[in-house]
DNA sequence: TGTTATAGTAAACGCGCGTTCATGGAGGTG
DNA sequence: CACCTCCATGAACGCGCGTTTACTATAACA
């Protein structure tokens, strides 16, 4: 069933059928309600690729969900269930303003390639990058070619230091240095000093900013960073384990810990737990991101709440608004994100 | 860029460098060689749209989430975790193997029209359906076009029923019944007569079969069935919290309560929690599914657990291995499920 | 050397639809 | 009644690529 067939049984010709379908103005009532029956009664839907071919938007976005790379098998769906979040959230939003999805996975440093080359075979009309490093060569490269892009967690300076002010560009970010500014004060009114660290993945905004935060409210606060208590995660419960194990068996324990994210926060109170060490009594802990799991452990995790959801359905609505519009220009938000204390924080004990 | 250009700039024609890139036999080493190079040289990507329009497959399958409606606004990304874990493993298992994935989140009742929609304007070339009820009608519609779709969770034999055995149709389930009763068995097995149930929808395959092996062990086991003890769910955590509440208000309590997942286990044991009844002192409780959560509360929730990963990916591979062989006939697969014994199964207490 | 098989390639058509341009007819005005 | 305007509509072209067909140069053979 294609558009002739329409034009035949409706008595006029291919043209009409394509004004009626694309509302052209220019088409008498009467015509446009025989073509409009013929069209319910046969059940046609134009063929996209046809109308790509000629000129048409095909109402469809590109999701890129970088992750890093497990190879665990079964485990890996349970690593990945904050991103797998956004997925329902873009392609919710998405759908209701009538635009398509295609996600797609990418693995860090692998194939990002699979990125712009969706973007030239497919032809989509645009694209969303959410997850772990997003690389700076395929951002450049995409909106060189005229294609806009949203970005969710992305380093501001980043596009200004490399010109890309005029692109098509969308960043939205959280306010991730003042949560945990916030977050750290917490400890520190409880008269902690001894605060160690689980940072997340270095070559993301996120995990620089909470880091740098991190170093910047200690020192605001005459508290000497001790090298010992900076555990490197990768904002994967993965290799947790293994930091906090090894930082149990050190010569010293601090008596806070802020994990830059929920999973790392989690799986080093599961540790701690098993090691004996209480949570909060012998050591506080604060995460990030409050995902759901966050509030239904025990003790419930303290950890700052980031409005997910409000962020991934601002850059797709925002990226479909631009590619509708045409805008030329770098637009970028920043949303609040708040502290929210629960039961593993105490109050510093003298030993 | 278009194949055009290729042909110009290396010096053949465009029937060439056609034939370069389907990799068709009739063409010397070194016209080959010349022609891959400029492809290289320029980064050119064959269009899609014209190549589905000029009758290639199009490598994409259309992954459909049916949901229930929420409109709770954010918690909507909390209530849809578990299925949000089943993207992310058909879009890994399919771009592994260089199809992409078209993500719809389909609505209950209201916009199943999306789905064989998108069939006919996007010339996908295959579906999975997963998630609450699937529309009859809608399977029909689109296998009767000869259309291949893999369903998650969908009874067998409806199937036959609608003479559909010669259809392009993939039926991943996991083995419910069983596992329902392996959990009962259990509840039995530690002294418990009073044996209530939360059900799931009984629109869909497991919550009809989650139910019948409900009714199935307690009749087997010459247990009255005690309609009080009988919760209707919808496989949320929504109105899980009002229906217990009704149960612990009424004269008498079961000693051990059945959910048809976890989430509502897990809301039910909030509830009984918050309202001073034990688990699993007072009350034992067994759920489903064994989402991630099931082991992180306290206390650990034991369930069945539903190789989940399993299933999805093994649709996925068995639809597109019918897309590539154009198989015409039904197939289906069923997985074991295994009951997990936590911390929130006891002895029934005499009271 | 003449003939036939063969490999390599180019030209042409079609996929389904959007759009432009030309045409014809209806209605209005002088 | 003649002329012009405007609106409705159909014919034709192009989007980029796959494929079929026909042609040409080369190799193989007698």
């Amino acid at each position: 069933m294609k558009s002739e067939d329409i034009a035949r049984l409706a008595g006029v010709s291919r043209s009409t059928v394509s004004r009626v379908i694309n509302n052209y103005p220019n088409v008498p009532e009467k015509t446009r309600a025989k073509v409009l029956k013929i069209i319910e009664e046969y059940n046609y839907e134009p063929n996209t690729s046809a109308r790509i071919l000629a000129g048409k938007s095909n109402n469809t976005i590109g999701l890129f969900v970088i992750s890093v790379s497990e190879n665990d098998g079964p485990s890996k769906i349970y690593q990945s269930t904050y991103y797998s979040t956004f997925i329902n959230t873009v392609v919710d939003a998405a759908n209701t303003i009538g635009y398509y999805v295609l996600v797609h996975t990418i693995y860090c440093d692998k194939d990002y390639s699979k990125i712009s080359q969706s973007f030239m075979q497919k032809r989509i009309s645009g694209g969303i990058l959410v997850g772990n490093e997003k690389d700076l060569d395929t951002i450049k490269k995409i909106t060189k070619m005229g294609y806009p892009i949203g970005i969710v967690d992305y380093d501001f300076g980043e596009i200004e230091r490399n010109n890309l002010n005029n692109s098509r560009l969308i960043v939205v970010n959280s306010s991730d240095f003042d949560g945990t500014v916030e977050a750290l004060n917490h400890l520190i009114n409880l008269g902690h000093k001894d605060i160690g660290i689980i940072t997340g993945r270095m070559g993301t905004y996120s995990g620089k900013e909470r880091y740098r935060a991190y170093e910047y409210t200690l020192e605001e606060n005459n508290i000497d960073i001790n090298p010992d208590f900076i555990l490197k995660g990768e904002f994967l419960k993965k290799n947790t384990y293994d930091e906090v194990k090894r930082l149990i068996n050190s010569k010293k324990l601090p008596t806070a810990l802020f994990a830059c994210n929920d999973d790392m926060a989690i799986a080093a109170m599961e540790v701690f737990m098993k090691e004996g060490v209480r949570v909060p009594e012998d050591i506080s802990i604060i995460g990030f991101d409050d995902i759901p799991m966050a509030s239904h452990i025990k003790p419930a995790l303290s950890t700052v709440n980031v409005p997910v959801y409000d962020m991934v359905t601002q850059v797709t609505e925002a990226l479909i608004s631009n590619i509708e519009q045409g805008t030329k220009a770098f637009s970028s938000f920043t949303y609040p994100v708040k502290f929210v204390d629960r039961d593993t924080c105490a109050k510093k004990r003298s030993r």
